[in-house]
DNA sequence: CGGCATTTGTTCGTATGTATC
DNA sequence: AGATACATACGAACAAATGCC
C-alpha cells in the first residue's frame, strides 16, 4: 500500500522544519492541498491530523490551517522523554553496565511490585548508566521468561526492544508509565554515585503486548538532581 | 452538528466500562457496527480509533477489534493525570487556600523562570491544597495580565480555566510539562507542611494560547511522598 | 497448497453543516 | 448575503491480513 497521506503529512512536516512557511503563517487550504498532491480532501485531513497531533500545526474552524513554533516541540514529538532518552538524543551517550542478570520466579512481594503473574519465571536485569563519570541511572527490568526467550546479556547490552520486536516478531501494545519520588534503597546506594541525596526519582513502566498480556515490568531509579520529564499535551 | 461518531464513542466506551463486553472479546465487526447505529464505516472507525487512542480497544488487521484490560487505564484517560486530579476524581477534594493574590512585572529572574516576555505584568497567584489535614501542594502560578484581564481572587478560587475559555472566549492551544525534583523552597517550608523533606516533586507547566503566543507559567509543587504522575502510552 | 469469505486499512468523490470574513 | 474554509457524514471501491475449507 502507498499510504499516500503519511507521504503528504513527511512531505509538509519537511516543509515547516525547513522554513519554506514560518511559524505563525498558514498553510495552503485544505483543497489547494488537494490539487497540489492530487489527493482527495479525506486522504489530506488525515495527513493534516498528524501533524497536529504532534504539535506542529493548529486548524481554526473557517480560518484555515497554521504553523505552530516547532522548537518547543522538536524533542517531544513522540510523547515523552526522559532524561536518558533526551541525553542519548543530543549525542551524550550513556555507558551502560549490566550488573546483574538472572532468572526469579515471582513471589508474592515481586507479584505485588511487578504486577507479573505470580509463580512464573522472569529474567531480572540491573542495568547502570554512567553519564560523565558519574553513576546516574540505575534500570531494573523483568521480563517474563516464557514471552521473551533466550534473553541473553549480550542482547541485553544492545537493544531489548529490537530483539522482541524484530526477532521475536511480538507486538507491544501500549505501557502504563508512573512517576514517584521514593527513598533511595541500599542497592541505590550500592550501585549508584547517589552522593547526599535520600530520595530517588522513579519511573515505573508495565509494558504490554498487543494481545493484553504484561510481559515486562521496568523500574528506572534516577537521582533526583539529574532526573527530568517532559512532555507535550494538546487541548482537545 | 450531531457528532454521530462522539455517540458511538460513548456508547460503546460504557458498554466496556459497564461489562458488557469483557476484556479480550471481540467487538462486533466495522459492518456490523455500522448497521447497529445506522452510521457509515468512516463514521464508525472514527469512534473506534478515539477508543484505541484511550487504550480501551485495540485492532489487528484482519482480525478485529478486542477490548483491553481497562482498570489500569480509568484513571489515565485523557492522557496525563497528576495527585491533584486523581485525588479529585476520586472523590477526596482538596480544600483550596488563595495565599497570595498580586500584580508583579516580568523581571530578568522571573522571565528566565517562567519564560514569559519581559517587562509584562503579569497576575502571581499562590494556592495552597490541603488534603486530610496536610498542606501538600503549592500551585505557583503566573498569568499574563494583558492576556487575562479582569481576573479576581474569586475567579481563582474557582475556575481559572473555565473564565479563560467561557468568559473571554480564549482558545488554549497546548502546553509543555516538566516533571523535576528540586530543593525545596523557604516559601515551601513557609505554605507546607514539608516534614523532614528537603526535595519537592515540581511539575511546571507553559501554557499557550492557539496562536502560539504563551499566557500562563504554573509551578505545581508537590511533597514528595504524596507525588504521583501517570501516563498511558501506546505504540505507534 | 490454492481459493474464498471475513475483517481491518486506505483512498476517493460527494454532500451538507458551520464558523469566519 | 455571499465566498471561503474547516468539520462531519455517507457510500463505494480496492488493498492487505487472517482464517477456514
Amino acid at each position: 500500500m502507498t499510504k499516500r497521506y503519511r507521504e503528504i503529512y513527511e512531505d509538509l512536516k519537511n516543509s515547516i522544519l525547513e522554513g519554506t512557511v514560518s511559524p505563525g503563517e498558514k498553510l495552503p487550504s485544505e483543497t489547494d492541498l488537494c490539487k497540489r498532491y492530487g489527493a482527495s480532501r479525506g486522504t489530506v485531513r488525515r495527513a493534516l491530523e498528524l501533524l497536529a497531533k504532534e504539535g506542529f500545526v493548529y486548524s481554526l474552524h473557517g480560518k484555515g490551517v497554521f504553523v505552530l513554533e516547532n522548537d518547543l516541540i522538536s524533542f517531544s514529538v513522540g510523547g515523552l522523554v526522559s532524561f536518558k532518552e533526551a541525553a542519548q538524543a543530543s549525542g551524550k551517550a550513556f555507558s551502560t553496565v549490566v550488573s546483574r542478570f538472572a532468572e526469579v520466579t515471582i513471589d508474592e512481594p515481586l507479584q505485588k511490585k511487578t504486577n507479573l503473574p505470580l509463580g512464573k519465571t522472569a529474567y531480572q536485569l540491573f542495568r547502570v548508566r554512567k553519564l560523565e563519570g558519574e553513576n546516574i541511572i540505575l534500570d531494573i527490568n523483568y521480563f517474563l521468561k516464557e514471552l521473551v526467550p533466550g534473553l541473553t546479556e549480550e542482547i541485553a547490552a544492545a537493544s531489548i526492544y529490537e530483539y522482541i520486536e524484530e526477532t521475536l516478531n511480538q507486538k507491544i501494545g501500549f505501557a502504563k508509565r508512573v512517576i514517584q519520588v521514593e527513598k533511595a534503597t541500599r542497592t541505590d546506594k550500592e550501585q549508584l554515585d547517589v552522593k547526599q541525596y535520600n530520595l530517588m526519582a522513579v519511573v515505573k513502566n508495565f509494558v504490554y503486548l498487543y494481545d493484553g498480556t504484561q510481559f515486562e515490568y521496568t523500574e528506572s531509579r534516577h537521582r533526583p538532581d539529574r532526573f527530568i520529564f517532559t512532555d507535550f499535551a494538546r487541548r482537545r
